[in-house]
Parts: C-alpha cells; sequence; structure tokens
DNA sequence: TAAAAATACTCCATAGGTATTTTAT
DNA sequence: ATAAAATACCTATGGAGTATTTTTA
C-alpha cells in the first residue's frame, strides 16, 4: 500500500478526471489509473463512479475520501516536523540555465548535489 | 513511500531488534533492514541507533514513531469503515486438512476462492 | 565466539512509459 | 468525431529471499 497512491486519489477525486490529474501530477493517465486500480483492489472497494466524460467519487470513495485526507495533511506535518533531524542540509545554486546545463556539472564533485 | 515500512519501523522499535521484529512480520531479516533503510533514506534522518546487541530508537526515531502509530491506528480504522462497501464476501470454509490438500481445490472453479 | 545487522547477489513482481483500443457523448 | 479511460506491451527499478560478511560484546 502505497502513500502516493493516496495522493493520486485525492487528486483525481478533485479534478473529477484522470488525465487532468496525470498532468497535475507529472504522471501519464495509464500509470495514475494504475494507481487508482491498485487502491480500489487494496481495498476492495469501487472509489470511482467510470464515464466517458471523467470520473466521479462513489460513496464509498467519498467515505474514503474524507478520512484520508487528513491523514495525509498529518503525515506531511509530521515530515515537516522531522526536517529539524535532517543530515544533509539542501543546498540550493541558482544560475542562469545556459551554466546549469553546461558549465556547472562538470565542476560539482558530488553528484547527489546535482539534483 | 510505503504503509509497510511504517509497520516494519513500529514493530521494530517495539521489539528493540531487527531479527525478532523480523519473524514478528513475518519476513527476512534483511528485507526488514531494508524496509528501515529506505524509510531513513527517504526521510533523511537517522532513525535507529545500530549495536551488536540490538537497534533503539534515536531522538528522531522517537519523535517519528510517537508520531506514525496514531496514523496507522486511523489508517486500520479507516479500512475496517470501509468494509462496508466491500464488493466480496470472505467465504471461509473449514475442514480436515487432508481434504483441503486433495479433496477441495479441483473442486473449486474459482482460483481466487482459494485463497 | 556468538549474536545481530549489513551487504552481495539473484529472481520475480511492480511501476512507469508509449502506443493502441474501447466506450460513450 | 472526440474525449476520456482502459488495456497491451516493454523496460527498468525495487522488493524479497538465501548466503555471506562485518562488527562488537
Amino acid at each position: 500500500m502505497n502513500i502516493e497512491w493516496f495522493h493520486s486519489f485525492v487528486e483525481v477525486a478533485k479534478q473529477q478526471s484522470l488525465s487532468k490529474a496525470a498532468k497535475a501530477l507529472n504522471l501519464s493517465q495509464p500509470a495514475l489509473s494504475k494507481h487508482i486500480r491498485n487502491l480500489e483492489h487494496e481495498l476492495d472497494i469501487v472509489l470511482f463512479h467510470r464515464t466517458s466524460t471523467g470520473i466521479e467519487l462513489t460513496e464509498a470513495g467519498e467515505r474514503f475520501y474524507n478520512r484520508i485526507v487528513p491523514v495525509l495533511t498529518e503525515l506531511t506535518a509530521i515530515r515537516q516536523e522531522l526536517r529539524q533531524f535532517r543530515r544533509t542540509v539542501p543546498i540550493a545554486i541558482g544560475c542562469l540555465p545556459i551554466l546549469a546545463t553546461y558549465y556547472l556539472p562538470p565542476r560539482i564533485k558530488e553528484p547527489r548535489l546535482l539534483d
């Protein structure tokens, strides 16, 4: 059971559309479709009614939506609180795109810093 | 980010031992070790101090433990509430082991029922 | 030396992508 | 005919297992 599936579910519920939600999540529509299917399969309930104009929550889906949103909020809060214990301090270097592409990479020794 | 990792984390914290927790979770010790490592990597914090006698929570781990347990409880409650919407009704057939092994399987048409 | 965790390695399942098909308006 | 979701298929990553190594009491 994957937490990204929950995020996907919430976004699809909000957009009432797989394809729109896919764009919002930077995911392909089939991948997102699979998230929803996985979730439905693991919970063994139908979360959405599929139509050709989009997708809408079932009663079970509504129920799940109302209960899962606070959980995701809480998880975000937990991550936020734990940031103070992080080992690595994020370093962001802002510069012109042309430098980011050609000049910087060969000059950065630790590969992970490139993220 | 996988919810099973959270369950694994909680069990390891309780047992203060990877190998004991692995048995409790019906998992191999290396698999469980990976769960913890994945979690630490994704949160970018150290959750446990490793010793040769076992494993114990760091301060960050304590904090995470206290906050994640209620989330898991809530998730369980959600699943429980959603059971009423389930599509399939679980059917359990109890019988002598010898029947379960040789007699029943060829007589059950839908493979999923064998679970 | 014993016990516990980490690592190496292999196999299979799953996740994500592109291309295509199905379905309903 | 169009728009949306589902399916097929492929590749690459990740998860789980067994065997082995490392570490420390």
